[in-house]
This record gives C-alpha cells, structure tokens and sequence, in this order.
DNA sequence: AGGACGTTTCGGTGGGGACCGTAACGTCCG
DNA sequence: CGGACGTTACGGTCCCCACCGAAACGTCCT
C-alpha cells in the first residue's frame, strides 16, 4: 500500500512549516529576540537594530503581523509592534533555549562584554524575572516552601498566602497557568515564569526593588530591592551579583 | 547613537533562524510530525510517507541529525531515525499546537475521515496519550485530587500514593520534570505529559489498556482498558468515545 | 556469485525570498 | 505652507535550497 500523508497531515505539516518560516530569516529572529524585552518598539527601531533598510523592515513586520507573531498599534507616524502575547513569548523563549548553548559566541569587546554580564545577572524574559536574578528568586521560593518543584512546578499554599501578604495580587482564574517553568539559557536551570512570574515582575519593577539598565532587557536590583528579597525571602545580597 | 546588535545578540538571532529553518521545510516538517508518535522510522518509509524521493529525503534527514533535531541508528543496510528527545518533542509538539487551530482542513474522503477521528480519540503525543483519551485521563486526575492544575500543573502526594499503588514507576530523580501541561490540539486544552506523563502512557501500553490503530499515532481503549480506568480512576466508557 | 533493495552522492534546474534604492504617502512641526 | 521624518510600495538583483534522476555503495538473500 503506497500509504501517503492523507490531506490533513499534509496540511498540517505545511502549517507548521510556514509557521516555522517565520522564523527561520535571522533578521526577523534578531526582531523577535529583541521584542522579548516585551516592550513595543517601532518599525525604525527595529530595522536599525538589526541593520537593514527600513523597507526590508517594514517586510518583515508586515510578515510577523499577518502570520499572528506580533501585534501592531499604528500612532501617528509611528508603527510601534510587540509579540501578541504571552504564548508567542513562549514559543521564542523555548526555541532560544533550546538553541542557547549551541549558539553562542564569545563577546570581544569591553562594552559586548558587559552587556552580556548584566543580561546574565538579571533581566526580564518577556514578562517575567531570568537570569541569576530569576534564579535566585526561584530557588529562595523553593526552599522556604512556597514554589514545589519536586512533582511539577506548582506553587503551594504557603506560597498563594505569601503572595497575597506581599501584596502581589494573582488571578487565579486566569486561563493562563498561575506558574510555568521556563528555561534560563544563560543559567541552564528553569525560573518561575506564567501569571505568577509575570505578577512577580511587574511588583518588583513597580516597587523599584530592579531597575532596566540600558536599553535592552537587563535590569539591575537596587538597594532596596536587595533589603526587601533578604526581609521577604531570605535572599542573600551575593547570589544577586 | 547608530546602536546595532552587538554581536553575540546577531549570533544567537542567527541560531535561533537557523534552528527554526529546519523545521521550516514542508517535507521535514511533515517528518517531525510522522515522528511524533515517538518510534524510529527509516528514510524510505519516511521519503514514501512525504511523497518525495529517497535521495531528497535523505539529505533532509541529514540535516535534520546534524542540527540535532534527529539521532539515528543503522542497522544493516537501514537507516533509523527518531526524535532526539522529549526536549526536542516539545517543540515541535508546542509549534504544531499553535499552528493547529490555523492550518487545520477539513477532510474529505472516507478514509481520511476515520483517520482524522480515530487521532481525535486518542493518541499518542511522543510519549504521553493525547487527544480524548489524554484529555479524560487528566481530568479525572484532577477531580480526584492526584493532580492540581490551579497553582501550576503538579502532582499532588495522593498522586504520587496512587500511581505507586497502581504500580507505575516514576523516577523522582530524573532532569526531566515529573508533570508538564502539554497543549492538545484537537481539544484545546492542558493534559498530562512530562515523567509522569510517559510513565502512565508506557503502562497504559504494556497493560493493553489500549492499543495502537492504524500506521499512525492514533490508539483505542480496550475493553479491559475500559474497566481499569472505570475503577482506578472512575472515567466513565462516555468519555473515551 | 549475483540480484534485489535501501541508501547516499552528485550535478543540474527552478523557484522563492531577502535585500536594496527609489519614489511616494502621511504625519508632525516650524 | 513647506520641509523633515517615519513608513510603505515597487522593481530588480542575487543567492539559497528543495527537488529530481542517474549512478554508486552496502547489505541481505538465494
């Protein structure tokens, strides 16, 4: 029996390669690695970021924006786009990850060099905490009870409580998952990522325990951000350097 | 500031679309997909199954193990390739799943059809049961109290009790996560994948609880299969058709 | 040994798409 | 109103790569 993809397969496998297609161009994944920061940026922006014309931009946008990668807001002159959610930050975060170690290049310049070292200590990973940071705040989670990894990655109800008492409000009927583990590519270990990573972030940025340092995702933790983790979750000031 | 890419942030785009360009072909996406169900083909059943020629498909394979995506085995004069991993099936299980809903057609012959409806029922997603089968196993899971899915998606202690007492092995040892929501994308929503995910598909299998159908991933509940999951787990025969 | 079969290598062809420059279109602002 | 600026539409070029067929290479079997 001369057994063929039937019609659906076939379709899906199209799907999925044009999907992938997206992709697949390094100017568009230099976009999309950028956009990571979760912020909007504009058509110019990007184009100059990753040094092509505005016009090969404004292509690839227009690509990304119909094939549901990105969302637009046209203001003016300006076409400001953002990955269209949470899911398609995903997505990006798990392929990068994924391709991470293989992929990376040793820094040659001073300011290449610190630019790395202060994305490795901490940054933002769409909407929630990565690097050393998102690590530390994971494990301190972890070993005071409140975050279970042992049997999934879930957090307990001590840790809903801490939550609620820190005054960082979670919807928990949300449909997007309260926690999910995403994997560090700079520290090859899972964070805290989902509506709990992301209620996290938003406090600590909000509450100025980190700052963003230059223009890109790392962030930095202040002061008092470093007395309020050690107060709140025992976290020691060196495991944030 | 004529602010570009640094370099190491052009490397990683440039491995992320390198990455992604391997999927990004019809042909070896429609491979992919053949080898979600977990077991190893050979590149002629493979070329045969996409409809192309064994040479072309044997240069895509190569790419495809090259890039890390595939490992293979020779045996005589056959060449067995299989998935790298539960990392790398997750990927392309999460690719397909949002690309599902888009790229879907709707069959058209008898055949494809009963295909289409037999996958719907029950199948398996790498090494975990998905579709139907997999949807009714986590939901009864969930109501029973041996899995939580509102602070994350984790076994609970009486799960762990219960997949001890059914006499299904999970290793609490190992890198990979025990649990992990894997989208569906027949049904649109979280069922069980992850350690324990496997464990119970393999036990499923091995106990004959179901059986594969067809060439493809698709399975079916046996009669016996039926009553075990009736009294193990109170899923009622309704769900599983 | 010899034929059948699965696979691989190689050369050649064709198509898709990434890119740019130019010109045009809107918007903002003096 | 007119110039600066961000963006887009268009035409053209070039390169990459998916594909095939033919031939070669191993392996298996008789």
């Amino acid at each position: 029996m001369l057994e063929g993809m039937t019609r659906p397969t076939r379709s899906r496998a199209a799907g999925l390669a044009g999907f992938a297609a997206l992709i697949a161009d390094e100017t568009r994944a230099g976009f999309l690695l950028a956009l990571l920061d979760g912020r909007a940026w504009t058509a110019g922006e990007l184009a100059r970021h990753a040094q092509v014309a505005p016009s090969t931009a404004s292509e690839h946008l227009g690509r990304l924006v119909t094939g549901g990668l990105l969302t637009e807001e046209r203001q003016g002159r300006h076409r400001y786009v953002r990955l269209a959610g949470p899911r398609v930050a995903q997505i990006v975060e798990d392929l990068a990850a994924h391709v991470g170690p293989a992929g990376t290049e040793r820094p040659r310049t001073l300011r290449e060099s610190s630019a790395v070292s202060a994305m490795a200590r901490g940054r933002t990973c769409y909407d929630h905490l990565a690097g050393r940071l998102g690590i530390a705040l994971t494990d301190a989670l972890t070993t005071r009870g409140l975050l279970r990894q042992d049997t999934g990655f879930a957090l307990t109800d001590a840790g809903l409580r801490w939550f609620d008492s820190v005054g960082i409000g979670l919807d928990l009927t949300a449909r997007r998952p309260l926690t999910r583990a995403c994997l560090d590519w700079t520290e090859r270990r899972p964070h805290l990522a989902g509506g709990a990573g992301a209620a996290l972030c938003r406090h600590a940025l909000d509450a100025k325990w980190c700052v963003r340092v230059g223009t890109e995702r790392a962030v930095k933790v202040t002061p008092e951000g470093e007395r309020a983790l050690a107060e709140l979750l025992g976290v020691e000031a060196a495991a944030l350097r």
